[in-house]
RNA sequence: GGGAGCUUAGCUCAGCUGGGAGAGCAUCUGCCCUACAAGCAGAGGGUCACAGGUUCGAGCCCUGUAGCUCCCACCA
């Protein structure tokens, strides 16, 4: 017994319920099947760092959207879930949550700190799961994934071991991103730079011999403690003297050489730099040419260590006031500017980042980049929209070492290990921790960093899937179809997947990239905690249902696409919702009670073929953009025909049928079943919950007991009536001609009237009659070659046909002769504008038959238009 | 400095490979016609940023200009 729809939508009742069956049933699990095909994603993992936002409802919404019409074809669809362990944010947070109760990390030591790091994930990924379900995500939760997890870690391990063998991960003393707050190194996208206010500071530093001055301009005076020579361009005719000179480094009372470097820029500041090797990227750079001294002058909480002098211990910016204002007791600052520059701050605390030189592990990207740039370039791997791959392919071209240590303990551990016999120094690394040192059977003691983050994310599409091992998921599901993701983090994630998935499973991880834009507040302005803008999807899932969240997201929007929120457009959709809600419960209530299964009949008649042979045409269209990744338009046309195909003109159609019942209402209940059935399947990627709970009560005919496990819609040539399509076309255009009619001259609809129609169609028109009746407001109709008696009579025209409808005392003559004009100006310009283009010799030559056909047929409507417009009379 | 995107109705945005501009909201008019007022039937409203070009034909392709947004680089 098919069950009852509830009298108004009330999606709180049944979305959980729902989603709690499908569990039940194992639908979301996808077995190993080879007489289908594959369609696998992975599900970007959510951080465990909080809750789900927005950005996350539509990044799911997406793929649901995908894996479920895709299994709706015959897919064996594959998406996996699983949550990311966010080292340095995650360890952020809970360093953050310790400090409220006074504890550090010191005080409870490594592992006390790993305990409450694994307690937090036990929270934190239950409860991002538990969002998942809500936002009806149908991934395949027994498959559920964590990248920190037993099989992720030995990824990540076997990872490390080979591509260290292969020489491709290396350990070395290179300038860093160091961030003082997190106290950790971090990599150069983890860098994010902000403009902020500052002081270009001019000093001079007193050449050696004592003969004058050399004035530099530097904007971090503090580093001037790590200085370890003065730059200056070699081309430079102003201080060709100076080079290969040395000068006394002010404070620390020192003497380092002039030296002559391409880097310095002779335009900006005086054309002298001070160069500290320890502090700055391009220092570094150039301290490696000429040699220099690298001098680390701060501590890992960026204050000044003994190697500052009196400065030791002071902050970074204290030690910044103290150094000007000893200069300028010394008489050496010459002036101080005002000046605005880029500062980089991390990702993770915004604290301002600290360019320091330490000993770090390191992936070589030169090489793993190359093929990873082919594979996109030659269109084997596709972004979309296309656009993001000029970005991708940008960031790839001039990629650097990748910087993947961490001086965090939320992670995988660096597989190194270091002899603690100072002399004998050995370093090896191994899956398994040795006992002693191979070597000289010292003590052996692991690296203490773990791993950045990205490192177990780029591997994610196949260490979820059971890579190393060639496990028979492995093997049937990877490589992974579709990655779908925000513009965000295509360096971040997506570029590091690709060139893992090349260089280790030697496949590319996924076919498609499809991008989406983010989700921005009202105002435009991007949702962010600190702004307190966010809107809790969950708090909308409360209120107006997940269905509606859905298609708020996605409807209308195009890929790659920033979307902004917006109340109104929520409404929409819940309205759309309660539509579709309110129609399937008008058709169930005028079906018979014991119809068991929708068949359409051998005989048909016009309406139904018309609406047949329509939605037969949006099978065809929104398949095609399925595929094409067009979701915004593909749930646009669904909605569409739902609301004014079906619901405004069919229903209304059949509801004469309806009330007479009989073989024509049986008909029409068994058309509007099977219509409706095709039209949920159509939505229901889009709007699961909804479509699952009205095809459950729906006497849909040999289909299975839920709409997720149905099959796709397909387009069929028996359902193609063109004749009847565009036939029936016109009496809607006529039906549409007299209500414009009725309402431009405030006629109200229950103010029936006889109408006639003129007509060279009469048959179509009198199997029509009832139509004019129900929707166009006719006591009754006349159809006929000629309407002879037209004194007092105002006419609706088209192209097909005049309706005659009696004028009443009430109606104003002289706008309905203004309108008549207006109408005949307008169908003017029609022929004008088509005989002119019919005209053109150069269309007639050049344009497609096909087109010159349409072009023909709309001038011959526009020129019957005008003949029965030309005949009215008033 | 390099790259990308945007500029379409009052607002928010669609517009697929070029064939006479669309939706939602808002506005105006008329309707409670027993599925739905979270609704129905209508109406008004756009030199598709600007200037050139290609083409029989341009919102769409090309060049340039202006304004806005974002990403990358980061001259100390």
């Amino acid at each position: 017994m098919k069950k009852e729809l509830a009298k108004t939508y009330s999606p709180k009742d049944f979305e959980d319920r729902i989603y709690k069956e499908w569990t039940e049933k194992k639908y979301f699990h996808t077995k190993i099947d080879k007489s289908k095909k594959p369609f696998t994603i992975s599900m970007p993992p959510p951080n465990i760092t909080a809750q789900l936002h927005m950005g996350h409802a539509m990044d799911n919404t997406f793929q649901d959207i995908m894996i479920r019409y895709k299994r709706m074809q015959g897919y064996a669809a594959l998406w996996v879930p699983g949550t990311d362990h966010a080292s340095i944010a995650t360890e952020a947070k809970i360093v953050a949550a310790m400090k409220e109760e006074g504890v550090t990390k010191d005080d409870i030591g490594r592992e006390g700190f790993l305990e409450r790091a694994w307690k937090w994930k036990d929270t934190y990924s239950g409860r991002i799961c538990e969002q998942l379900t809500k936002l009806g995500c149908s991934c395949d939760w027994d498959r559920l994934r964590f990248t920190l997890d037993e099989g992720c870690s030995k990824a990540v391990q076997k990872t490390f071991i080979d591509l260290y063998n292969e020489g491709l991960i290396y350990h070395g003393e290179r300038i860093i991103n160091w961030c003082p707050g997190c106290k950790t190194s971090i990599s150069d996208i983890e860098c994010e730079y902000e403009e902020q206010a500052g002081h270009f500071w001019h000093i001079n530093y007193p050449l050696a011999d004592g003969s004058g001055f050399v004035e530099i301009a530097t904007t971090r005076p503090e580093t001037m403690l790590g200085d370890t020579a003065v730059a200056v361009n070699p081309e430079d005719e102003r201080y060709q003297n100076l080079i290969g000179r040395t000068v006394i480094l002010p404070l620390v009372n020192k003497e380092i050489p002039v030296i002559a470097d391409e880097y310095v820029d002779m335009e900006f500041g005086t054309g002298v730099v001070k160069i500290t090797p320890a502090h700055d990227p391009n220092d570094y750079e150039v301290g490696l040419r000429h040699r220099l001294e690298v001098i680390n002058i701060m501590n890992d909480d960026a204050t000044i260590n003994e190697k500052g002098g009196k400065y030791a211990g002071m902050d970074r910016y204290e030690a910044r006031k103290a150094v000007v204002a000893d200069l300028e007791a010394l008489g050496l600052l010459v002036k101080v500017e005002e000046h605005v520059h880029n500062v980089g701050t991390c990702q993770r605390c915004h604290t301002v980042v600290e360019p320091r030189c330490s000993k770090q592990w390191f992936v070589a990207m030169k090489e793993l980049a190359k093929p990873a740039i082919d594979v996109v370039k030659s269109g084997e791997l596709k972004f979309i929209p296309q656009r993001f791959e000029n970005g991708y392919l940008h960031w790839m071209e001039n990629i650097r070492d990748w910087c993947i240590s961490r001086q965090l303990w939320w992670g995988h551990r660096i597989p190194a290990y270091y002899c603690q016999n100072k002399d004998c120094g050995y370093e090896m690394i191994s899956a398994e921790a040795p006992h002693k040192c191979p070597k000289c059977g010292g003590e052996m003691k692991q690296d203490e960093d773990t791993l950045d983050t990205w490192f177990s994310s780029a591997l994610w599409p196949f260490s979820t899937l059971g890579w190393p091992e060639k496990t028979e998921d492995y093997e049937f599901f990877y490589p992974t179809s579709t990655l779908v993701t925000g513009y965000d983090i295509i360096p971040f994630w997506v570029a590091r997947m690709i060139f893992s998935g090349l260089h280790y499973t030697g496949t590319k991880p996924f076919e498609h990239v499809y991008i989406h834009g983010l989700v921005r507040d009202e105002q435009g302005r991007k949702m962010s905690k600190s702004l307190g803008n966010g809107i809790d999807p969950l708090e909308i899932i409360d209120k107006y249902g997940t269905d509606a969240l859905r298609l708020t997201l996605v409807i209308g929007n195009a890929p790659g696409n920033d979307m902004r929120w917006s109340e109104g457009k929520l409404n929409n959709s819940r309205n759309f919702a309660n539509k579709l809600w309110n129609a399937s419960r008008y058709i169930l209530m005028n079906l018979p009670e014991d119809m068991e299964k929708a068949e359409l009949p051998e005989v048909l008649p016009i309406e139904d073929k018309w609406v047949l042979s329509l939605y037969n045409d949006l099978i065809k269209d929104v398949t095609a953009n399925l595929d094409a990744y067009e979701f915004g338009i593909a749930c646009g046309k669904v909605y569409d025909f739902i609301w004014d195909i079906y619901c405004d003109w069919y229903i209304e159609l059949t509801k004469p049928r309806i009330a007479e019942g009989g073989e024509t209402a049986k008909a029409a209940q068994n058309v509007l079943v099977y219509v409706m059935a095709g039209l949920l399947k159509l939505l229901h990627p889009f709007m699961p919950f909804i479509t699952e709970e009205i095809w459950q009560s729906m006497p849909v005919a040999d289909q299975p007991e839920s709409i997720m496990i149905s099959d796709w819609c397909r387009y069929d040539e028996k359902l193609h009536f063109p004749e009847e399509q565009e036939a029936f076309g016109k009496v809607v255009d006529a039906i549409r001609a007299v209500r414009t009619q009725r309402s431009e001259l405030n006629v109200p609809p229950s103010k029936k009237a006889a109408m006639e129609i003129e007509t060279a169609e009469k048959e179509l028109f009198t199997s029509c009659i009832p139509f004019f009746e129900k929707l166009a407001g006719a006591s009754s109709v006349l159809v006929t070659d000629k309407v002879t008696d037209t004194e007092g009579k105002m006419t609706a025209v088209t192209a097909a046909a005049k309706v005659f409808m009696p004028r009443g005392e009430l109606i104003d003559l002289e706008k309905e002769a203004a309108r008549i004009e207006k109408e005949k100006k307008a169908v003017q310009k029609d022929i004008d504008f088509l005989t002119a283009k019919l005209n053109n010799p150069g269309f007639l030559a050049k344009a497609p038959a096909q087109q010159i056909e349409n072009e023909k047929s709309k001038l011959a409507k526009a020129l019957e238009k005008m003949e029965k417009l030309k005949t009215v009379e008033n």
